[in-house]
DNA sequence: CGGGGTATTGACGCGCGTCAAACGCCGTGG
DNA sequence: CCACGGCGTTTGACGCGCGTCAATACCCCG
């Protein structure tokens, strides 16, 4: 059991944030900004930490500013499913609900640009900018979110493995406005174990798959963590949808 | 393939409207309503009838007034996953975007009132009514989303059969504004086929499961499209999770 | 060098998918 | 009235993918 004590991380003005451009701020004007920034304060955390208990009240709500998260649900036998992942800019809580539904737990070091939940939710209720984007980045979730439920419910383990990886790809492109393609690495900030949590598989599986698309050189592994995948069109053939992902441009 | 015509239903005023308390609208006001009442037009689909094809424009939203309807993902090779069910006052399309990215289809009969998206959309950016209600209903379908993933990431077919039934179950006390109980009926407008699509299972597993809770009386059978339980809390322990469902009183 | 957390690898079995046949229900037409 | 065909469903036989259990390897840190 790791411990849990976070930290307060020094207060970063609006203008220079990283992910000022994707994030629940992203339409908000500088009067809003203002408003923001009297509400908000960083919060870091390692690898490994609860964030958030299921079932326990939450006095904030979040923008992940750099670092990865994982949303967890279990059952009462303890089997567990991922059914989130955080990335930057992701947004992180419900406005209206005081309740975390799902554990959330750091799964690499983690930054997160908290807001007080009361003062959020008012300027919320205010501006329509705010309010705007939450309820675009809520489709855009649900929309992965029902990807999802193809990968799980219909796609093999080496199905599985591929697309998690086409997708960490997708995303660590999308933060320098790219597209993978070719030669291509991706951070893998993830356990073996919270890999399988999410694919609904168990570890050992992960394992073999991962090995057996390396024998086949459709990746490559540097270390435990890092993954070069030389062909990216190869893998995304693998994924078993050859969709392009759906962005435009 | 059944042909495909919907035939325009007579209008109906929104304050005689079943789903009135739940839907979008749900917190309009009369002059918001009135300029909803001028955008909508009602449409109904046979069983089996498609609604929307994914990747085809579509130039309205809805809600559902009555039947149900899935929404459905395909991978290339023709694997099929549900990842939606519309029942009565959920919401159909997104505002602000044009492309349907699943294929919809009435699983029995069903009606939606539809609105222009134009307007509608116009009528969004005016009123926090509406776009609070959407807000909020879209934060309730990741929530549904997220638990579906539990159920296709790591429950057993058996258990996947039960909490479909707990679900269904759960939505049709829920439009009575109750709880399910003791001995309840539950009506199944889907075929084995859809539910398989559903639950991330084959045809012939639902079947098996289907009568096996029926051998061991957990369900009883009138028919093979309605579904009496008799013994409520039983099936939700078969379901896995006995959480009690999220609701308050 | 030892210890704990993470990952790999192997042997084995079971749950569910696959393929195939038969059944029940219903509408149609002789 | 019954024969016929179509569709959804049931049931059976069989096999494979992935889960389970267990041993071993790896790696970082003291």
């Amino acid at each position: 059991m790791p411990h849990d004590l976070a930290f307060q991380s020094s207060q970063q003005a609006c203008d220079v944030c990283p992910i000022r451009s994707r994030a629940v701020c992203a339409h908000c004007e500088t009067d809003e900004l203002a408003d923001l920034e009297g509400m908000k304060y960083y919060r870091s955390f390692e690898a490994g930490q609860v964030i958030v208990w299921a079932g326990d009240g939450m006095d904030f709500v979040a923008s992940v500013v750099s670092g990865m998260a994982g949303l967890t649900q279990q059952l009462e036998d303890g089997r567990t499913q991922m059914v989130g992942l955080l990335l930057p800019s992701d947004f992180l809580g419900r406005p209206g609900r005081q309740i975390a539904p799902y554990t959330v737990t750091a799964t690499s070091e983690i930054v997160l640009c908290c807001f007080r939940r009361k003062p959020f939710e008012h300027l919320l209720a205010q501006s329509p900018h705010l309010s705007g984007r939450l309820l675009e980045m809520t489709l855009d979730e649900l929309d992965a979110a029902r990807d999802w439920l193809l990968l799980l419910g219909r796609k093999s383990a080496r199905e599985k493995i591929a697309s998690l990886l086409v997708i960490l790809a997708r995303r660590e492109a999308a933060l320098a406005r790219q597209r993978p393609k070719g030669r291509f690495a991706v951070e893998l900030p993830l356990t073996r174990e919270a890999m399988a949590d999410y694919l609904g598989l168990t570890l050992e599986t992960v394992s073999r798959q991962m090995n057996a698309l390396k024998r086949e050189g459709v990746i490559e592994l540097e270390g435990k963590r890092r993954v070069v995948i030389p062909d990216f069109e190869a893998l995304v053939i693998e994924s078993g949808d050859d969709s392009d992902g759906g962005l435009p441009s």
